[in-house]
DNA sequence: AAGACACGCAACCGCAATAAC
DNA sequence: CGTTATTGCGGTTGCGTGTCT
């Protein structure tokens, strides 16, 4: 029943890759591309598990990666699809060419969470800390309006709150006015009209969730579209 | 100089979703 | 249609390296 069993434990290699275990998975892809990652070893000559030479691929050797330290624009859009997706590593990868979502996930816990504490935010709710969870207003109207956003909640300007940290707010607020990216959510009752049918796609006109979230040719897209573009070859 | 400690990153582990039988 | 393998993802761990005392 099933399939045959994965991969044999007994006699597979962990820990780092060596050198030659890299050309040799480099190698293999070359000629036979991506994919089948349980056979994968064996055809290889490797003596890892399908799992672990698919992550070393994903992960280090794809030749796409971009490697190297993270521009404060990656920072920005970073921090901007966290507050949005959350977690959601492989997502905000998807938007990022040549990260991966290991990568991401690495530098948000030892860089960014750091760099968003230094501002006085939450790393995990975007809010500022110290903030009481209750009486919050949410509101995904464009910030001007109210000067609320993406769910922070608008404080009061109590005198206790320092020079220091208004200005604080303010740049971030000016930082946060970014053109490039169109992430605004709504909330709104249901649809009364035709509901959109997410899965699978029966209407063309319709985008998936990725791609309304501008997410191009996500492992996620249901639709093939992108900004109202065919993405099917 | 050397031990302790902190940090960054590659790799592993476990789980959930999906596909194959 | 139930069972099991495969794949992909997020959380966590462990090791190498740098910094501090």
């Amino acid at each position: 029943m099933g399939r045959s069993p994965c991969c044999e434990k007994a006699h597979t290699n962990k820990g780092a890759w060596t050198k030659e275990e890299d050309e040799r998975l480099i190698a293999h892809i070359r000629v036979h591309g991506e994919g089948c990652w349980r056979s994968l070893p064996k055809a290889a000559g490797l003596l890892r598990c399908g799992k672990s030479c698919r992550l070393r691929w994903i992960n280090y050797l794809r030749p796409d990666l971009k490697r190297g330290n993270f521009t404060e624009e990656e920072d920005e859009l970073i921090i901007k699809l966290h507050s949005l997706l959350g977690n959601k590593w492989s997502l905000i990868a998807a938007r990022l060419p040549g990260r991966t979502d290991n990568e991401i996930k690495n530098y948000w816990n030892t860089h960014i969470r750091r760099k968003l504490l230094s501002r006085g935010l939450d790393p995990t709710t975007h809010r500022p800390i110290n903030q009481r969870a209750s009486n919050i207003t949410i509101s995904f109207g464009r910030r001007e309006e109210k000067g609320v956003v993406l769910g922070h909640k608008e404080e009061s300007s109590s005198s206790e709150e320092s020079s220091a940290w208004q200005r604080q707010r303010q740049q971030r607020q000016q930082q946060l006015k970014c053109p490039d990216l169109n992430l605004e959510l709504c909330i709104a009752p249901p649809c009364q009209q035709e509901p959109v049918v997410m899965e699978p796609v029966k209407r063309k006109g319709n985008l998936c969730f990725s791609c309304s979230l501008g997410l191009q040719k996500s492992k996620e897209c249901r639709c093939n579209r992108f900004l109202g573009l065919s993405t099917e070859y």
